[in-house]
DNA sequence: CGTTACGCTGACGTTAACGTCACCCTGTCT
DNA sequence: AGACAGGGTGACGTTAACGTCAGCGTAACG
């Protein structure tokens, strides 16, 4: 038996593994690490990451996406932790996660303009002498 | 007469009066200007943009929200420059337009799904304890 | 038992996108 | 004439988010 959950993710994984799984750099999760993004136990000196590490670092590098920076997003982190109470921690987040959830909705309605705005520039560009290439 | 036109806006304006109309400092109008993003004329030392300038500085801020670099930004700009017949430059800039497209089309499509997502955590936070204290 | 691979810890380097500062010119109000 | 606002030019400082490198430990392999 080797240490496996009924999702066939096992229970934690090393640095490579983590770096291979979500395509980053070493220093990449230990920099995380000390920004107090990601916690990973330690077996000696090495670090294992935990389901909580992966699930933390998937909304860490969507936020990025989105143009959160690091400490943006560390602050609203722990409105995901299931299993914490209602601290004030958690209502803080709360709060961070609502005005977070304003500028994503602004941020689609004015990415939609813009990408409606694009496509008539491409097309308008197309009409003139542009044209697309076989892909 | 002042220099206006049909949409009652200034021919050419001032650092001071871009910087209070896109809300940026001199030194951002500056910057750009050396690194190609804008090109004010010149009277004298000083600098005058005009409204093709006011043009471009708005999708650039527009790009650097949606998370484009300054040089990503630069390079498809020249798409948006009507009056150029269809020269190689124009042809590249329709290219990487293309791809930014794609970009933004992929972003937005993530972006929905983590609004919902984050909603559905939000909701989750209120049946606990945590409630919106009056905005 | 040497060495190769993987990991750890500093510590310093790097890039983007400006901020800040010192110093200079110029128009103009009093 | 003096003072002051507004603009301009280097040049250096700053922050975020890592990259890179030197040096060390140790576990496995041939």
């Amino acid at each position: 038996m080797t240490n496996q959950t009924p999702d066939s993710q096992p229970d934690v994984m090393t640095i490579r593994q983590m770096c291979d799984a979500f395509n980053v750099t070493p220093r990449t999760l230990r920099f995380y690490e000390a920004k107090e993004l990601l916690t990973p136990i330690r077996e000696g000196t090495r670090r294992l990451f935990t389901r909580r590490d992966r699930a933390r670092l998937k909304l860490i590098l969507r936020g990025k996406r989105f143009g959160f920076s690091l400490e943006d997003i560390r602050q609203t982190l722990d409105l995901y932790d299931r299993d914490r109470s209602a601290t004030a921690q958690r209502q803080r987040a709360y709060e961070l996660a609502l005005e977070r959830l304003a500028v994503m909705e602004a941020q689609r309605a004015e990415l939609d303009h813009a990408i409606v705005e694009l496509r008539a520039e491409l097309k308008d560009a197309e009409a003139m002498g542009c044209e697309r290439h076989a892909a």
